[in-house]
DNA sequence: TGGGCATAATTGACACGTCAACCAGGTTGG
DNA sequence: CCAACCTGGTTGACGTGTCAATTATGCCCA
């Protein structure tokens, strides 16, 4: 059935011009979108997205710190993107490393007043930027659609993972 | 009408968990996408996403040609980044910057032999991988949706320019 | 006992982006 | 005339991300 054409099948097609044309919207759009919750970020509280993640997962955790490598799953973040992060937060003030003492050779981080203070003065701005750039684009069914399409989005690539 | 909560209007609410889980399931699901998507091309084509778009301006461009600050609003960078970038492509042999004749101080950006051919070969590759992790993530219906989504957002953001 | 292995994390090299500063060459107005 | 500005473009500094290599430590087992 699905060889009904064959030398053309799925496998080989191309994307319609249609199709193309809601890529390219797509991907611009959300770049743009990304970029300018980063600079309000940036200009608001001095942070970037990578911060906030950082310092959201670390306020949330038990006693505001977190084993290196627990953090960098928790946020899907790759060890070494993380610790490069790391060691320009550490110069900042805003996070701390420190041995671990179960686990040998790990590394424990953990919030420092410098930072919970920095990420308890950035959430409102922060929650408010997401609101009036993201939400606020939509109507209340279309932010369910705009749901919907991260979902199926995330469901095909986590069912294709690269081979 | 709008004012029926005195104090807690729209200009002051915070997302709901609903809201933000919708948001952070966007951001993050796009983000992959981005990235899968460079490193499908990086692996079939040795380019990155930028190379990519500078090539296919250039390619459609009379004579394979452009001035720089042209094909900068053409694909919507800023200056700086495109100069940091055709730096960088030029090292490797895939553009050419030459004095412009008729615009004093202006930059003419022109493909190389090399170039061209990297590009030719890489757009099919290219095309299929944006067919197989973009297009085919959705139905017809759900890729409608998508370009929905995506026009709203835009719209918003144009409107809703940095003050 | 002493290789090999696995794990935890860091490091270095390099691509990419942004921002601000800078460098030419006009044009323009006091 | 010349200073003030505008345009086109580059540069440097620095934050960010990826990849590959490296370091440190414990474990397993021949």
């Amino acid at each position: 059935m699905t060889k009904a054409i064959p030398e053309r099948g799925r496998g080989r097609r191309l994307p319609t011009a249609e199709e193309l044309r809601i890529w390219r919207d797509f991907v611009e759009t959300t770049e743009a979108l990304k970029s300018r919750l980063a600079s309000r970020l940036q200009i608001e509280s001095s942070l970037s997205p990578g911060d906030y993640v950082v310092l959201l997962a670390l306020s949330e955790a038990q006693d505001n710190q977190m084993r290196s490598s627990e953090l960098a799953t928790h946020i899907g973040w790759e060890r070494s993107r993380l610790s490069h992060h790391l060691g320009r937060m550490e110069r900042r003030g805003l996070i701390r490393r420190q041995e671990c003492a179960t686990v040998p050779r790990g590394a424990e981080v953990l919030l420092t007043p410098t930072g919970a203070e920095a990420f308890r003065r950035s959430t409102v701005p922060h929650l408010r930027a997401i609101r009036e750039l993201f939400v606020d684009a939509f109507t209340p069914e279309q932010l369910l659609a705009a749901g919907e399409t991260a979902a199926a989005l995330r469901a095909h690539l986590d069912t294709h993972q690269e081979e």
